[in-house]
DNA sequence: TAATTATGAAACTAATCGGTTGCAAATGTA
DNA sequence: TACATTTGCAACCGATTAGTTTCATAATTA
């Protein structure tokens, strides 16, 4: 069972959650209740998150409060490192390269 | 069938692939010397980061070149905005609690 | 022209995924 | 204590996924 941040990310409804959780922590029923599903494939998705680390949660009372581990979404910001700094220099080589073909 | 960035990136291969291709185009035999699977399998991969625009191709005789679309991983950074301001925002405030700890 | 090369598409398979239903455990409340 | 609430877990199901094998098409080359 693979579980990684970009295949927990892959899925809107896991996305969603991430969202809604980033702020302030909720509980299982509270996330549920944003969402026209059950509040067991809800627990599904919260603990595929968990598994990936993306979420962090502590029990209070018979209630468990779900929270966002806003370190864990900086993995996602270093992968991205590498194309962002493709992206700020890459028009001079996409110069380069319509040139090329332009000669060709 | 949905086709987005998102559930795109999920598979490693083609997160492998994005890499490859980011600083030069190249062939989906090309590409596939370099992974320990078919060269079809690779061109299933290449459909799917085409279908949701993540690469471009452009045809070259019988050869066809993949490049990295790097506009469309913008799309990535612009969801992770959200996050990158919540997690600015603590270390602002954890920045406040070490001064405090500080004068103390 | 005939053979080779580069490629995508279709059919199939085993594994995984997201969701539902049912149930048990733990906690709080009357 | 008896009952309600909150939650996770297991079994199951239909859909999707990644990969393989086979085949067709188009472009190059001998």
């Amino acid at each position: 069972m693979r579980r990684d941040i970009f295949q927990a990310i892959a899925d809107p409804t896991r996305r969603a959650i991430i969202t809604l959780i980033a702020m302030q922590a909720m509980t299982p029923n509270a996330i549920a209740a944003h969402f026209a599903t059950t509040r067991q494939s809800i627990s599904k998705h919260l603990g595929v998150l968990t598994a990936c680390e993306l979420v962090q949660h502590h029990q209070r009372g018979r209630e468990i409060y779900y929270q966002l581990n806003i370190h864990k979404m900086k993995e996602l910001d270093q992968w991205l490192e590498q194309f962002r700094q493709i992206w700020e220099h890459r028009f001079n080589e996409l110069d380069q390269i319509l040139e090329t073909l332009k000669q060709q």
